[in-house]
DNA sequence: ATATTTTATACGTTAAAGCGTATTTTATGG
DNA sequence: CCATAAAATACGCTTTAACGTATAAAATAT
């Protein structure tokens, strides 16, 4: 998934969470973050600081990649 | 690029402008920042937000995507 | 070597991220 | 329906990101 904004990182983790049928609070305390956070978060309403944000994607086993823009390479390991 | 930390995206940040053969004032402008924070970005000594790693990246024609997290590939120049 | 350019650091200020906690609103199950 | 669970919002507080600006340090010419 490509993150443009606030908004694209919040759909991201709240599919992410869901897949894994995990609820915000457990997605917190796995961050050592606040719930409210999480919910901040996947509505985009924050402005998260790169620290957060890797909190929680390391929660959800994500990494987050920088690639080029022009290269849309289609990632067969994704999902 | 794989980001799991503030230095890793620096490096990256840096790697991607010397490439373009931008200076930090070039990028600065670029994404509407200033060249201090520039360069604290690219040492790591600054936790960024979103917004901000967002701008420097448009800026260098680079994306942030989130993939599922594999295994570490070897990489034999760690070595 | 020294002038010039580039990068790093410093300092006070402002805005907001994240905290703990409590509460409200919404979604879900019985 | 209603009860419960889950998510969203609120509040005051502390910390810090990013700002403008100035300058120091380092790198790169000349």
């Amino acid at each position: 998934m490509t993150i443009r904004s606030s908004k694209d990182l919040g759909a991201t983790i709240r599919r992410a969470r869901k897949a894994q049928k995990l609820k915000q609070v457990d997605l917190a305390t796995k961050a050592s973050l606040r719930q409210p956070l999480i919910s901040e978060l996947e509505n985009g309403t924050t402005n998260a600081t790169l620290d957060t944000v890797l909190k929680v994607l390391a929660a959800l086993k994500l990494d987050l990649t920088v690639v080029s823009r022009r290269k849309a390479s289609f990632d067969p390991t994704e999902y």
